[in-house]
DNA sequence: CTATATTTGCTAACGGTGTTAGGTAAAACG
DNA sequence: CGTTTTACCTAACACCGTTAGCAAATATAG
């Protein structure tokens, strides 16, 4: 019986046309542009077609956010095996999340920037999580083998992240007279001097 | 001719009517609530009177920001005033920026969260250079005394206004399994690593 | 005090938004 | 072939920011 199976597919290929014009927008105009309607538009259907897929607007964007954060998990991955050193290895994360961050402006945006109101990101994103606990595991073992193993981790985490993640947010905020250079090099500045506190 | 004075006086007390209104609004239910035409109906007037008197409705949430700003600033001033040492000016101002994020949530989405789409903050927000000034001279002042005068001041103010802003950020992001006080020692811990640093 | 000019404030519209109720036509099944 | 299910659409609801154009109230000049 493929009936039932062709008329899943073809549901799947509306749903891909969907988010592929999504995307398309948000990559032309930023994700403020998107709207049901202009979809609707693009992909021939007309606008409740698209709530047969998704319940909202926001679980469209959603949707990207959740891709943004596996394809993150993906490159923080990669950094580390870069390297077996614990400090090696989050200067290589550090630089890898700066690069993600550059390279995926939109994506960036959707995961954190947008005030998307309703959503703490904890629960819309359970893929963050993978991201904590990559970065978690070399702090923890730089810390033990510190001169002072008593450190907090999930301070040193968040102390990490929040180097990141200002830095980053204010790369995007004002877009800009302080070129990319100069940028990287305040990051490496900052994560060099947390490594430094650290070990 | 004191008519036209008090006309005057009562077009600014619409003015300060509206500023009012939204700014409750803000309060209430944050930044994305705020709408022209329940403006409008608060303070009695139709939806035109209110174009009498900003150009739209970004123009009246700017606002905010500028105050917001003004406000930032004092703040940082009477932090700066506590003592004259540079390492402990920076401290103390990264104390005050940090409890006024917190204070003034509201406030500080509007000076940087909110995605406000067209607006690239310094043109925005001029108010914001003198917080830069304010910042920059501690750090100038350390970095002269230091080991390595070679530094790159505006580096290192990046670097400072990162560490804050992506905490803060962050903060309101999952806001928030992470009490304040681990939030305020994660500042503390930056902080000194960042003035370390650079001594 | 009247006539003109100005200001003030309104209604109503334009063109958009997300979302949903309800109905029709096509496809699949017995 | 008739019935049921599914797919899909039209049309509406309730909003939004913004603006054109007009009426009434006010102030100014003669």
């Amino acid at each position: 019986m493929g009936i039932a199976e062709r008329r899943l597919r073809q549901k799947e290929e509306v749903r891909s046309r969907i988010l592929a014009t999504a995307w398309q927008m948000v990559k032309d105009d930023g994700w403020q542009s998107v709207s049901i309607r202009k979809i609707a538009d693009a992909i021939e259907y007309s606008v409740p077609v698209i709530y047969d897929h998704f319940e909202s607007k926001e679980a469209i964007l959603m949707e990207f956010g959740k891709e943004a954060f596996r394809l993150l998990s993906k490159k923080i991955q990669q950094a580390k095996e870069k390297s077996k050193k614990p400090a090696e290895q989050l200067k290589a994360i550090a630089d890898a999340y700066w690069h993600f961050a550059v390279k995926n402006k939109q994506y960036y945006q959707l995961m954190f920037g947008l005030g998307m109101q309703g959503c703490e990101i904890d629960k819309c994103f359970p893929e963050r999580s993978e991201f904590r606990k990559q970065v978690m595991q070399p702090i923890t073992q730089m810390i033990e083998k510190s001169k002072d193993p008593s450190s907090n981790v999930c301070l040193k985490y968040h102390t990490f992240w929040s180097i990141l993640h200002g830095l980053i947010s204010i790369k995007f905020m004002d877009n800009s007279d302080i070129s990319d250079e100069l940028n990287k090099m305040v990051l490496d500045d900052a994560i060099e001097g947390f490594i430094k506190n650290l070990s």
